[in-house]
DNA sequence: TCCCGTGCTACAATAAACGTAGCGCTATGC
DNA sequence: GCATAGCGCTACGTTTATTGTAGCACGGGA
């Protein structure tokens, strides 16, 4: 039987990385990679800035609900930042990352003839 | 006053790639990396084969279902494979993908110290 | 003033993930 | 034989995340 479960889980990590528990960089970067919208957003900044409602466009019209959810979280790590000029741009940071995911692009031509 | 807003979307894209209705291969990969884990399993695969336990030990103890799902999708993507002898590992092509993510290991390393 | 685009939010409904328990199977112990 | 233990995997009720739709407050022109 089912029992409540919960009432013990709001004590060990509230605000905290989700699905990882040690702290380890990768993890929380895995994790935070990991939610959805989160790869395809900088992945779609690639080629510049790109307004919310552009991005979201980029995005498959996905709700703005996560979609700002995702751009804040992203904002806090440093990754994206809005611009003052308006829209949404990848840092230096940002920028760094992508490049990180390139090798992607390719292996996802690659792969998708299996 | 918020709509039904569903009975629509059956129609549409039911068995798919969830966040892209657009098929080009790069936003398959990101959509399905993009789920809960799927980055993290390729990730803990990297050493070698581990049972689905020990697997989900490496995860932080995640749930078994939600586990189960994203082996079966890993595994349809031939990203990886169920051992003969038991247990999980990399496919060449869950390789290569994981070598994709290597530069990330070092890039969230310094990424952490922001 | 009015219009339009910006970033962003509310909120009810739906889908995904979680946690716990346990199944069927196989191999190895006694 | 027959428990025992580990394997991959599933059921199912609860909780969390995501969706879809509508709309807000603000600012910059015409």
């Amino acid at each position: 039987m089912p029992k409540p479960a919960s009432a013990v889980k709001k004590a060990g990590q509230q605000r905290g990385v989700r699905g990882s528990r040690t702290g380890r960089p990768i993890m929380v970067l895995l994790d935070l990679l990991g939610r959805r919208w989160s790869l395809r957003i900088l992945w779609e900044l690639r080629g510049g800035p790109l307004t919310s409602r552009a991005l979201r466009a980029a995005c498959d019209e996905a709700s703005p609900t996560v979609l700002q959810a995702r751009l804040s979280e992203l904002r806090e790590a440093d990754f994206i930042e809005l611009l003052p000029a308006g829209g949404y741009g990848l840092t230096a940071l940002g920028k760094e990352l992508n490049e990180t995911f390139l090798p992607l692009h390719r292996f996802a031509e690659g792969w998708s003839k299996r």
